[in-house]
DNA sequence: AACAAAATTAAACAAACGTTTAATTTAAAC
DNA sequence: GTTTAAATTAAACGTTTGTTTAATTTTGTT
Protein backbone atom coordinates (compact mmCIF):
# COMPACT_ATOMS: atom_id res chain seq x y z
CA UNK A 1 0.00 0.00 0.00
CA UNK A 2 2.40 2.82 1.58
CA UNK A 3 5.53 3.08 -0.32
CA UNK A 4 8.69 4.22 1.56
CA UNK A 5 11.51 6.64 0.80
CA UNK A 6 15.07 5.02 0.56
CA UNK A 7 15.72 6.63 3.99
CA UNK A 8 12.55 5.06 5.25
CA UNK A 9 13.81 1.84 3.81
CA UNK A 10 17.22 2.02 5.10
CA UNK A 11 16.14 2.36 8.63
CA UNK A 12 13.66 -0.37 8.02
CA UNK A 13 16.45 -2.41 7.08
CA UNK A 14 19.07 -1.66 9.97
CA UNK A 15 16.20 -1.69 12.48
CA UNK A 16 15.07 -4.92 11.32
CA UNK A 17 18.70 -6.39 11.35
CA UNK A 18 19.35 -5.54 15.11
CA UNK A 19 16.35 -6.38 16.00
CA UNK A 20 17.04 -9.75 15.00
CA UNK A 21 20.07 -9.85 16.15
CA UNK A 22 19.85 -8.02 19.80
CA UNK A 23 16.21 -8.14 20.46
CA UNK A 24 13.30 -5.34 20.19
CA UNK A 25 14.51 -4.20 23.87
CA UNK A 26 18.05 -4.87 23.35
CA UNK A 27 18.51 -2.47 20.76
CA UNK A 28 18.10 1.33 21.11
CA UNK A 29 16.44 3.88 19.15
CA UNK A 30 19.93 5.57 18.98
CA UNK A 31 21.44 2.20 17.72
CA UNK A 32 19.19 2.25 14.56
CA UNK A 33 19.81 6.04 13.80
CA UNK A 34 23.49 5.67 13.71
CA UNK A 35 23.41 2.75 11.75
CA UNK A 36 21.22 4.25 9.61
CA UNK A 37 22.79 6.99 9.59
CA UNK A 38 20.09 9.26 10.19
CA UNK A 39 18.92 11.44 13.09
CA UNK A 40 17.50 10.14 16.20
CA UNK A 41 14.46 12.44 15.87
CA UNK A 42 13.45 10.71 11.77
CA UNK A 43 12.88 7.85 13.29
CA UNK A 44 9.94 8.99 15.66
CA UNK A 45 8.98 11.72 12.94
CA UNK A 46 8.35 9.01 10.06
CA UNK A 47 7.01 6.04 12.00
CA UNK A 48 5.97 7.63 15.15
CA UNK A 49 7.57 5.59 18.05
CA UNK A 50 9.45 2.42 18.32
CA UNK A 51 6.76 0.56 18.78
CA UNK A 52 5.25 1.42 15.56
CA UNK A 53 8.41 0.81 13.92
CA UNK A 54 8.49 -2.65 14.64
CA UNK A 55 4.75 -2.77 13.74
CA UNK A 56 5.89 -1.36 10.45
CA UNK A 57 8.56 -3.76 10.34
CA UNK A 58 6.09 -6.70 11.10
CA UNK A 59 3.24 -5.05 8.16
CA UNK A 60 6.30 -4.97 5.57
CA UNK A 61 6.86 -8.31 5.54
CA UNK A 62 3.46 -9.86 6.09
CA UNK A 63 2.01 -8.35 3.26
CA UNK A 64 4.76 -10.16 1.34
CA UNK A 65 3.96 -13.42 3.13
CA UNK A 66 0.13 -12.95 1.86
CA UNK A 67 1.48 -12.56 -1.49
CA UNK A 68 3.32 -15.63 -1.33
CA UNK A 69 0.60 -17.53 0.25
CA UNK A 70 -1.26 -16.67 -2.74
CA UNK A 71 1.16 -17.90 -4.97
CA UNK A 72 1.51 -21.26 -3.72
CA UNK A 73 -2.56 -21.39 -4.05
CA UNK A 74 -2.03 -21.65 -7.75
CA UNK A 75 -0.09 -25.20 -7.67
CA UNK A 76 -2.84 -26.84 -8.76
CA UNK A 77 -1.66 -29.48 -11.50
CA UNK A 78 0.78 -31.50 -8.92
CA UNK A 79 0.26 -34.04 -7.27
CA UNK A 80 -0.28 -34.06 -3.71
CA UNK A 81 2.93 -34.74 -2.67
CA UNK A 82 4.74 -32.92 -5.36
CA UNK A 83 2.28 -29.92 -3.75
CA UNK A 84 3.84 -31.19 -0.24
CA UNK A 85 7.03 -31.00 -1.98
CA UNK A 86 7.15 -27.37 -4.05
CA UNK A 87 5.61 -26.01 -0.59
CA UNK A 88 8.56 -27.08 2.11
CA UNK A 89 10.87 -25.87 -0.78
CA UNK A 90 9.17 -22.24 -0.78
CA UNK A 91 8.69 -22.22 2.76
CA UNK A 92 12.63 -22.71 3.13
CA UNK A 93 13.08 -20.36 0.27
CA UNK A 94 10.86 -17.93 1.40
CA UNK A 95 12.37 -18.05 6.05
CA UNK A 96 16.22 -18.15 4.97
CA UNK A 97 15.58 -15.03 2.89
CA UNK A 98 14.37 -13.40 5.41
CA UNK A 99 16.32 -15.00 8.34
CA UNK A 100 16.42 -11.04 10.40
CA UNK A 101 11.88 -11.35 10.18
CA UNK A 102 12.16 -14.72 11.02
CA UNK A 103 14.56 -14.45 13.98
CA UNK A 104 11.99 -11.16 14.61
CA UNK A 105 9.23 -13.55 14.94
CA UNK A 106 10.70 -16.39 16.59
CA UNK A 107 11.21 -13.88 19.62
CA UNK A 108 7.91 -12.09 19.52
CA UNK A 109 5.77 -14.62 19.33
CA UNK A 110 7.03 -15.42 23.05
CA UNK A 111 5.82 -12.64 24.13
CA UNK A 112 3.04 -13.40 26.60
CA UNK A 113 1.17 -10.03 26.68
CA UNK A 114 -0.81 -9.22 23.41
CA UNK A 115 0.25 -6.58 21.00
CA UNK A 116 -0.44 -5.94 17.85
CA UNK A 117 2.49 -7.76 16.08
CA UNK A 118 1.74 -10.83 18.52
CA UNK A 119 -2.16 -10.68 16.76
CA UNK A 120 -0.47 -10.65 13.27
CA UNK A 121 2.02 -13.37 13.57
CA UNK A 122 -1.04 -15.84 14.62
CA UNK A 123 -3.17 -14.48 11.86
CA UNK A 124 -0.36 -15.35 9.65
CA UNK A 125 0.25 -19.18 10.92
CA UNK A 126 -3.74 -20.06 10.83
CA UNK A 127 -3.63 -18.79 6.75
CA UNK A 128 -0.54 -20.82 6.98
CA UNK A 129 -2.35 -23.77 8.25
CA UNK A 130 -5.12 -23.05 6.11
CA UNK A 131 -3.00 -23.24 3.06
CA UNK A 132 -1.34 -26.99 3.93
CA UNK A 133 -4.95 -28.50 5.88
CA UNK A 134 -6.95 -28.72 2.39
CA UNK A 135 -3.91 -30.03 0.40
CA UNK A 136 -3.36 -33.00 3.03
CA UNK A 137 -7.05 -33.59 3.70
CA UNK A 138 -7.86 -34.18 -0.50
CA UNK A 139 -4.55 -36.50 -0.72
CA UNK A 140 -6.56 -38.32 2.67
CA UNK A 141 -9.33 -38.28 1.13
CA UNK A 142 -8.27 -39.65 -1.97
CA UNK A 143 -6.51 -42.58 -0.41
CA UNK A 144 -2.81 -41.21 -0.88
CA UNK A 145 -1.81 -39.40 2.29
CA UNK A 146 -2.69 -41.65 5.59
CA UNK A 147 -5.73 -40.72 7.88
CA UNK A 148 -3.84 -40.33 11.08
CA UNK A 149 -1.61 -37.44 10.52
CA UNK A 150 -1.69 -34.34 13.11
CA UNK A 151 -1.22 -31.82 9.96
CA UNK A 152 -1.25 -29.02 12.86
CA UNK A 153 1.54 -30.31 14.12
CA UNK A 154 2.84 -31.24 11.18
CA UNK A 155 2.87 -27.24 10.62
CA UNK A 156 5.01 -26.70 13.82
CA UNK A 157 7.58 -29.34 12.82
CA UNK A 158 7.77 -27.24 9.49
CA UNK A 159 8.10 -23.93 11.51
CA UNK A 160 9.77 -25.00 14.44
CA UNK A 161 12.72 -27.12 12.11
CA UNK A 162 13.03 -24.19 10.19
CA UNK A 163 13.42 -22.00 13.07
CA UNK A 164 15.61 -23.74 14.79
CA UNK A 165 17.88 -23.63 11.63
CA UNK A 166 18.30 -20.30 11.55
CA UNK A 167 20.42 -20.27 15.16
CA UNK A 168 21.92 -23.28 14.35
CA UNK A 169 23.72 -22.87 11.04
CA UNK A 170 27.07 -22.08 12.34
CA UNK A 171 26.86 -25.74 14.13
CA UNK A 172 25.39 -27.40 10.54
CA UNK A 173 28.00 -25.58 8.71
CA UNK A 174 30.55 -27.65 10.79
CA UNK A 175 29.19 -30.97 8.03
CA UNK A 176 29.59 -29.25 5.37
CA UNK A 177 31.62 -30.65 2.53
CA UNK A 178 34.33 -28.94 1.94
CA UNK A 179 34.65 -27.56 -1.64
CA UNK A 180 31.45 -25.37 0.25
CA UNK A 181 33.14 -22.20 1.36
CA UNK A 182 31.43 -18.75 -0.33
CA UNK A 183 28.64 -17.77 1.95
CA UNK A 184 25.98 -18.46 -1.51
CA UNK A 185 27.61 -22.01 -1.52
CA UNK A 186 27.16 -22.54 2.34
CA UNK A 187 23.44 -20.33 1.87
CA UNK A 188 22.84 -23.35 -0.83
CA UNK A 189 24.05 -26.35 1.17
CA UNK A 190 21.76 -25.25 3.99
CA UNK A 191 18.65 -24.92 1.89
CA UNK A 192 19.07 -28.08 0.42
CA UNK A 193 19.98 -29.87 3.65
CA UNK A 194 17.02 -28.91 5.11
CA UNK A 195 14.81 -29.35 2.18
CA UNK A 196 16.39 -32.93 1.79
CA UNK A 197 15.35 -33.73 5.35
CA UNK A 198 12.04 -32.16 5.30
CA UNK A 199 10.69 -34.20 2.56
CA UNK A 200 11.63 -37.73 3.50
CA UNK A 201 10.00 -36.92 6.74
CA UNK A 202 7.03 -35.20 5.03
CA UNK A 203 7.22 -38.39 2.65
CA UNK A 204 7.32 -40.88 5.46
CA UNK A 205 4.94 -39.50 7.41
CA UNK A 206 2.47 -38.87 5.28
CA UNK A 207 3.04 -41.92 2.62
CA UNK A 208 4.52 -44.76 5.08
CA UNK A 209 2.61 -47.91 5.92
CA UNK A 210 2.63 -48.45 9.89
CA UNK B 1 26.77 -27.15 44.03
CA UNK B 2 25.95 -23.85 45.68
CA UNK B 3 22.47 -23.93 47.63
CA UNK B 4 20.14 -21.19 47.22
CA UNK B 5 18.11 -19.44 50.18
CA UNK B 6 14.48 -19.87 49.86
CA UNK B 7 14.26 -16.12 48.88
CA UNK B 8 17.17 -16.32 46.06
CA UNK B 9 15.14 -19.06 45.04
CA UNK B 10 11.88 -17.25 44.91
CA UNK B 11 14.22 -14.59 42.82
CA UNK B 12 15.56 -16.93 40.87
CA UNK B 13 11.99 -18.29 39.83
CA UNK B 14 10.21 -15.25 39.22
CA UNK B 15 13.05 -13.96 37.50
CA UNK B 16 12.38 -16.84 35.31
CA UNK B 17 9.34 -15.85 34.94
CA UNK B 18 9.48 -12.74 33.60
CA UNK B 19 12.58 -12.87 31.26
CA UNK B 20 10.44 -15.89 29.46
CA UNK B 21 7.16 -13.28 29.18
CA UNK B 22 8.98 -10.16 28.63
CA UNK B 23 12.34 -10.99 27.42
CA UNK B 24 15.94 -9.97 29.41
CA UNK B 25 16.03 -6.96 27.98
CA UNK B 26 11.85 -6.24 28.51
CA UNK B 27 11.95 -7.25 32.50
CA UNK B 28 13.48 -4.44 34.74
CA UNK B 29 15.10 -5.77 38.24
CA UNK B 30 12.07 -3.58 39.78
CA UNK B 31 9.78 -5.87 38.03
CA UNK B 32 11.62 -9.26 39.59
CA UNK B 33 12.26 -7.37 43.01
CA UNK B 34 8.12 -6.44 42.87
CA UNK B 35 6.96 -9.52 42.21
CA UNK B 36 9.56 -11.47 44.21
CA UNK B 37 8.44 -9.25 47.47
CA UNK B 38 12.35 -8.40 48.35
CA UNK B 39 14.71 -4.91 47.86
CA UNK B 40 15.91 -4.30 44.83
CA UNK B 41 19.22 -4.19 46.10
CA UNK B 42 19.03 -7.99 47.31
CA UNK B 43 19.32 -8.88 43.60
CA UNK B 44 22.94 -7.27 42.80
CA UNK B 45 24.23 -8.27 46.34
CA UNK B 46 22.94 -12.00 45.97
CA UNK B 47 23.62 -12.62 41.87
CA UNK B 48 25.80 -9.78 41.65
CA UNK B 49 24.01 -8.08 38.29
CA UNK B 50 20.77 -8.92 36.43
CA UNK B 51 23.37 -10.40 33.95
CA UNK B 52 24.45 -12.62 36.12
CA UNK B 53 21.31 -13.35 37.72
CA UNK B 54 20.37 -14.65 34.58
CA UNK B 55 23.54 -16.67 34.11
CA UNK B 56 22.37 -18.11 37.05
CA UNK B 57 19.07 -19.13 35.83
CA UNK B 58 21.36 -20.87 33.24
CA UNK B 59 23.44 -22.58 35.41
CA UNK B 60 20.90 -24.07 37.46
CA UNK B 61 18.79 -25.39 34.71
CA UNK B 62 21.77 -26.70 32.59
CA UNK B 63 22.99 -28.84 35.60
CA UNK B 64 20.10 -30.67 36.30
CA UNK B 65 19.97 -31.16 32.01
CA UNK B 66 23.29 -32.90 32.66
CA UNK B 67 21.49 -35.61 35.43
CA UNK B 68 18.58 -35.60 32.49
CA UNK B 69 21.18 -36.54 29.77
CA UNK B 70 23.03 -38.95 32.08
CA UNK B 71 20.04 -40.75 33.20
CA UNK B 72 19.20 -41.28 29.27
CA UNK B 73 21.99 -42.91 28.68
CA UNK B 74 21.53 -45.86 31.59
CA UNK B 75 18.69 -47.40 29.16
CA UNK B 76 20.46 -49.95 27.74
CA UNK B 77 18.53 -53.06 27.53
CA UNK B 78 15.47 -51.88 24.87
CA UNK B 79 15.96 -51.76 21.07
CA UNK B 80 16.75 -49.00 19.03
CA UNK B 81 13.16 -47.56 18.42
CA UNK B 82 12.39 -47.97 22.08
CA UNK B 83 14.94 -46.04 22.82
CA UNK B 84 14.08 -43.26 20.29
CA UNK B 85 10.53 -43.31 21.77
CA UNK B 86 11.89 -43.23 25.39
CA UNK B 87 14.41 -40.15 24.46
CA UNK B 88 11.31 -38.55 22.86
CA UNK B 89 9.31 -38.25 26.00
CA UNK B 90 11.89 -37.30 28.00
CA UNK B 91 12.52 -34.77 26.35
CA UNK B 92 8.78 -33.44 25.79
CA UNK B 93 8.52 -33.88 29.53
CA UNK B 94 11.94 -32.43 30.49
CA UNK B 95 10.89 -28.97 27.92
CA UNK B 96 7.21 -29.13 28.68
CA UNK B 97 8.17 -29.25 32.62
CA UNK B 98 10.14 -26.32 32.24
CA UNK B 99 8.56 -24.11 29.95
CA UNK B 100 9.68 -21.17 31.27
CA UNK B 101 12.97 -21.60 30.62
CA UNK B 102 12.56 -22.97 27.41
CA UNK B 103 11.11 -19.65 26.05
CA UNK B 104 14.48 -17.86 27.25
CA UNK B 105 17.02 -20.52 25.93
CA UNK B 106 14.40 -19.81 22.23
CA UNK B 107 15.31 -16.47 23.10
CA UNK B 108 19.02 -16.50 23.96
CA UNK B 109 20.07 -19.04 20.93
CA UNK B 110 19.37 -16.08 18.77
CA UNK B 111 21.29 -13.25 20.40
CA UNK B 112 24.37 -12.93 17.65
CA UNK B 113 26.98 -11.69 20.02
CA UNK B 114 28.44 -14.35 22.29
CA UNK B 115 27.87 -14.55 25.52
CA UNK B 116 28.55 -17.00 28.60
CA UNK B 117 24.67 -17.91 28.26
CA UNK B 118 24.95 -18.40 24.86
CA UNK B 119 28.05 -20.67 24.83
CA UNK B 120 26.14 -22.93 27.51
CA UNK B 121 23.65 -23.39 25.03
CA UNK B 122 24.93 -24.56 22.53
CA UNK B 123 27.36 -26.66 24.92
CA UNK B 124 24.35 -28.61 25.56
CA UNK B 125 23.29 -29.00 22.30
CA UNK B 126 25.68 -30.76 21.50
CA UNK B 127 25.85 -33.48 24.27
CA UNK B 128 21.75 -33.93 23.15
CA UNK B 129 23.08 -34.49 20.05
CA UNK B 130 26.26 -36.55 21.33
CA UNK B 131 22.93 -38.55 23.01
CA UNK B 132 21.08 -39.46 20.08
CA UNK B 133 23.82 -40.03 17.53
CA UNK B 134 24.90 -43.12 18.91
CA UNK B 135 21.96 -44.64 19.13
CA UNK B 136 21.01 -44.23 15.46
CA UNK B 137 24.36 -45.04 13.90
CA UNK B 138 24.24 -48.23 15.92
CA UNK B 139 20.84 -49.53 15.10
CA UNK B 140 21.75 -48.53 11.26
CA UNK B 141 24.85 -50.47 11.48
CA UNK B 142 22.89 -52.83 12.50
CA UNK B 143 20.23 -52.68 9.38
CA UNK B 144 17.33 -51.81 11.63
CA UNK B 145 17.48 -48.15 10.42
CA UNK B 146 17.85 -46.60 7.22
CA UNK B 147 20.99 -45.17 6.17
CA UNK B 148 20.39 -41.94 4.48
CA UNK B 149 19.02 -40.17 7.75
CA UNK B 150 20.27 -36.99 8.79
CA UNK B 151 20.78 -37.22 12.60
CA UNK B 152 21.25 -33.70 13.32
CA UNK B 153 18.93 -32.36 11.24
CA UNK B 154 16.60 -35.00 13.13
CA UNK B 155 17.83 -33.57 16.52
CA UNK B 156 17.25 -29.81 14.90
CA UNK B 157 12.97 -31.24 14.03
CA UNK B 158 12.94 -32.37 17.37
CA UNK B 159 13.84 -29.14 19.59
CA UNK B 160 12.09 -27.13 17.11
CA UNK B 161 8.96 -28.81 17.32
CA UNK B 162 8.96 -28.98 21.56
CA UNK B 163 10.34 -25.22 21.21
CA UNK B 164 7.53 -24.17 18.70
CA UNK B 165 4.81 -26.00 20.62
CA UNK B 166 5.17 -23.83 23.43
CA UNK B 167 3.94 -20.47 22.56
CA UNK B 168 1.71 -22.03 20.04
CA UNK B 169 -0.44 -24.02 22.91
CA UNK B 170 -2.91 -21.52 22.91
CA UNK B 171 -4.09 -22.48 19.53
CA UNK B 172 -3.06 -26.47 19.85
CA UNK B 173 -5.50 -25.87 22.69
CA UNK B 174 -8.71 -25.07 20.56
CA UNK B 175 -8.59 -28.94 19.35
CA UNK B 176 -8.61 -30.94 22.01
CA UNK B 177 -11.89 -32.77 22.98
CA UNK B 178 -14.36 -31.20 25.36
CA UNK B 179 -13.61 -33.31 28.33
CA UNK B 180 -10.58 -31.17 28.78
CA UNK B 181 -10.79 -28.98 31.23
CA UNK B 182 -8.54 -28.49 34.27
CA UNK B 183 -4.82 -27.06 33.47
CA UNK B 184 -3.09 -30.79 34.04
CA UNK B 185 -6.22 -32.15 31.88
CA UNK B 186 -4.52 -29.66 28.86
CA UNK B 187 -0.82 -30.38 29.71
CA UNK B 188 -1.24 -33.98 29.64
CA UNK B 189 -3.34 -33.24 26.10
CA UNK B 190 -1.10 -31.72 24.62
CA UNK B 191 2.02 -33.92 25.54
CA UNK B 192 0.16 -36.84 24.63
CA UNK B 193 -0.32 -35.28 20.76
CA UNK B 194 2.85 -33.68 20.65
CA UNK B 195 4.65 -37.26 21.50
CA UNK B 196 2.20 -38.54 19.06
CA UNK B 197 3.33 -37.05 16.47
CA UNK B 198 7.09 -37.26 17.23
CA UNK B 199 6.78 -40.91 17.26
CA UNK B 200 5.09 -41.23 14.09
CA UNK B 201 7.56 -38.94 12.35
CA UNK B 202 10.61 -40.65 13.80
CA UNK B 203 9.39 -43.97 13.18
CA UNK B 204 8.88 -43.34 9.65
CA UNK B 205 11.80 -41.36 8.72
CA UNK B 206 14.12 -44.40 10.46
CA UNK B 207 12.31 -47.28 9.39
CA UNK B 208 9.83 -46.45 6.34
CA UNK B 209 11.13 -48.34 3.03
CA UNK B 210 11.70 -45.57 0.45
C1' DA C 1 25.09 -8.66 77.32
C1' DA C 2 28.42 -7.41 73.97
C1' DC C 3 30.30 -7.90 69.78
C1' DA C 4 30.88 -9.08 64.73
C1' DA C 5 29.05 -10.51 60.55
C1' DA C 6 25.32 -10.88 57.50
C1' DA C 7 21.03 -9.31 55.78
C1' DT C 8 17.99 -5.68 54.61
C1' DT C 9 16.54 -1.12 53.68
C1' DA C 10 15.56 3.57 51.50
C1' DA C 11 17.82 6.74 49.00
C1' DA C 12 20.79 8.34 45.66
C1' DC C 13 23.73 7.60 41.50
C1' DA C 14 25.01 8.40 36.79
C1' DA C 15 23.82 6.59 32.43
C1' DA C 16 20.68 5.37 28.92
C1' DC C 17 16.16 5.31 27.40
C1' DG C 18 12.21 6.96 23.96
C1' DT C 19 10.28 11.11 22.71
C1' DT C 20 9.61 16.10 21.89
C1' DT C 21 10.86 20.72 21.06
C1' DA C 22 12.15 24.60 18.58
C1' DA C 23 15.24 26.25 15.24
C1' DT C 24 17.14 25.59 10.74
C1' DT C 25 17.70 23.84 6.15
C1' DT C 26 15.83 21.94 1.97
C1' DA C 27 12.32 21.40 -1.46
C1' DA C 28 8.16 22.55 -3.94
C1' DA C 29 4.57 25.63 -5.60
C1' DC C 30 3.11 29.72 -7.29
C1' DG D 1 11.70 35.59 -5.92
C1' DT D 2 8.58 34.86 -2.47
C1' DT D 3 5.89 31.87 0.20
C1' DT D 4 4.64 27.44 2.29
C1' DA D 5 5.33 23.05 3.52
C1' DA D 6 8.38 19.24 4.40
C1' DA D 7 12.66 17.49 6.02
C1' DT D 8 16.40 17.65 9.15
C1' DT D 9 18.98 18.97 13.05
C1' DA D 10 20.97 19.53 17.90
C1' DA D 11 19.46 19.96 22.23
C1' DA D 12 16.64 19.13 25.93
C1' DC D 13 12.73 16.58 28.05
C1' DG D 14 11.24 13.65 31.87
C1' DT D 15 11.54 8.57 32.83
C1' DT D 16 13.46 4.53 33.65
C1' DT D 17 17.42 1.84 33.74
C1' DG D 18 21.02 -1.14 36.64
C1' DT D 19 23.86 -0.40 40.37
C1' DT D 20 25.81 1.47 44.67
C1' DT D 21 25.91 3.75 48.99
C1' DA D 22 25.46 4.28 53.71
C1' DA D 23 22.54 3.51 57.49
C1' DT D 24 19.87 0.16 59.96
C1' DT D 25 18.15 -4.24 61.42
C1' DT D 26 18.73 -9.02 62.10
C1' DT D 27 21.35 -12.97 63.18
C1' DG D 28 24.83 -15.73 65.22
C1' DT D 29 28.91 -16.23 68.39
C1' DT D 30 31.39 -15.67 72.44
Amino acid sequence: MEEYSEKQLSILKVAERLFADQGFHGTSVRDIAQEADVNIAMISYYFGSKDKLLETIFRFRMEASRKFINELLENDTLEPLDKIYSLIDRFINKMLGEQYFQCIMSREQLNSQQSPVRDLIWQLKGEMLGLMQPIVTNAQEAGIFHKDVDVEMLMTTLFGTIHQVIPAQHILKKSAPPEVISDEDYGAYIRNRVSTHLKKLFKAILTHEF
